[in-house]
DNA sequence: CTGTTAGCGCGTTCAT
DNA sequence: ATGAACGCGCTAACAG
């Protein structure tokens, strides 16, 4: 294994101006930095992560943190994505991603504080939003830079990414009244009144209000309720809902009781292969991908008093 | 930070003695391992990694690699339930998951020489089976240690942990033909020839055979196909699928054309939410967090001559 | 059984 | 502008 004293020979210099070189150190002579650098690149020298971290005291790692349970908000390819995107940018600063994943909440932060303590991991995204998280509670209370996918709850005023969801509700609800002639469209979301879901509903009562609709909003509790929901319905013709899973369950249950009709769809994500559903169905996609990278440029930024403490990714419907 | 001087001092050891203790060597007395030991969950003494790693040569991680894209095998909560089963195993070993993604081949690539170079880490999980992975090509030249989610190609002998597809291909067809009375089922896939499609559709084939019906395979190609495939075959009752996807979509093509009719599916992952088909969906549990940690355990076994170089995880139908 | 010493690879004083 | 020497936290070889 080639080490910086195998470079620093070679070049016929001492370690310490080697190192110096490979860091781009000014007081280094521009013409040593490049040969040696050169030289690096050409034998194929790579720094030991290992050592680097032990002298600096601090990992060149992030950690990501998934929910203990995600079986409700089934976002998965959502996931995926964002796992990309956030690599992709850690990868050009050098960095490595480590996941933090568990069913159980304990085992979950136990696994947090052992990437502090033993890992001297300093920073993390959190892949969603609790209320009153330990995870996030422990790393404020360490003083550690943390992003969450998601905006806060709780009123703190952690670092963020997420979607302008209201924008999104409001680009949404537009887009069915207006481009598809929709007259009475149904916003449906799922029963566990998830931040991004208050705020696209917003966005709909915003716009139904403006183009003189009734606002009318469904939850998807059991089978039974929404079944009589549709029933006692029957002007509906078009649908809202905050994910794609929901948009196709609801679309069913409503051909069911009016097969004929043709009932036009908007949601979110983005994040089913078609083929699915018969549904005329708009997905708006929310960039997971561009939410990662965003994340890691706001987990790096300098964080000054004046910075922002968030970013909010557009989105696009087609 | 308490460091191992620290507990040294405070147990008026030296600092060998002390590492020693904490690492169990016998050659250390019981009695001053235990009281070392008990003084150090105490005071709650954690190992630095990177000195621990920087010294032994090797990380206490393990590369999780996802493949470039997933947009076709969509099974997406698989990989969460999956990493779940990695990490909680991985913890257990006081190890980490460090996880390679990336759009491009290259980038991925270059993603997992550097964890080798730089990181220091020696073993590896690979999501997914490719022909001619440059990934597992590199892993193989290097000698590091590395098990596959699925049975290798290119007739490498590999670690891996996968279902038995064949077995889960006969049981899903035996309950479709059995305890679903099907006479007509039909099998769906997708276009790609994936190896645990294969493997399901043998076993298909061989239950089929065995109840004396014409075993009948539809590829998911362009819709126009599989409407015509629908139109030629009027006499299928039944489905089995590849995995839920492709059972919603075919399913729903199917009552297209024949609206009252009722098709029991059968298909595999259990991975979606229910309520999005009013079909009979009998989805095979194929356990990917049991997967997971199998896949553990064979990354850590022995390896020596005798030892088994697979595990599969059992199916189970509801 | 335990302590002393050296060294892992690198960054960083402090000299020169 | 460059080099020598030390230390990060820990393990292991070598004493005793």
């Amino acid at each position: 294994m080639l080490t910086i004293r195998d470079i620093a020979a070679k070049a016929g210099v001492s370690v310490s101006t080697a190192s110096r070189a490979l860091n781009n150190n000014p007081r280094i002579s521009l013409a040593t930095r490049k040969r040696i650098q050169a030289l690096a690149t050409a034998e194929g020298y790579r720094p030991n992560y290992n050592a680097k971290n032990l002298t600096s005291g601090e990992a060149n790692a992030v950690g990501v943190v998934f929910p203990t349970s995600d079986r409700n908000s089934t976002d998965n390819p959502f996931y995926i994505d964002l796992l990309r995107g956030i690599n992709t940018e850690l990868m050009k600063r050098q960095y490595v991603l480590s996941v933090a994943i568990s069913k159980t909440a304990d085992e979950l932060l136990e696994n947090v504080k052992a990437m502090v303590a033993q890992g001297k991991i300093k920073r993390f995204v959190l892949l969603y939003v609790h209320q009153a998280d330990p995870v996030a509670a422990f790393l404020r209370e360490k003083h550690l830079h943390f992003v969450t996918i998601g905006e806060p709850v709780d009123g703190h005023d952690d670092y963020f990414v997420d979607n302008d969801n209201l924008e999104a509700g409001i680009g949404g609800a537009s887009f069915l009244l207006d481009q598809l002639a929709v007259k009475h469209p149904v916003f449906v979301e799922s029963g566990h009144n998830w931040g991004y879901e208050q705020q696209r509903r917003q966005g709909y009562e915003r716009v139904a209000a403006q183009y003189n609709v009734e606002p009318l909003t469904c939850k998807l509790n059991d089978l039974e309720y929404v079944q009589s929901f549709i029933k006692h319905h029957p002007e509906i013709d078009g649908i809202m809902a905050t994910d794609d899973f929901n948009a196709i369950e609801f679309y069913r249950l409503l051909r069911e009781q009016y097969v004929a009709s043709h009932f036009p769809v908007v949601s979110y994500n983005h994040s089913l292969p078609t083929g699915l559903t018969d549904a005329n169905l708009h997905s708006v996609n929310l960039f997971p991908e561009k939410m990662g990278s965003a994340t890691v440029s706001l987990l790096f930024s300098d964080r000054e008093e004046t910075a922002d403490k968030q970013i909010r990714i557009p989105y696009e419907i087609k």
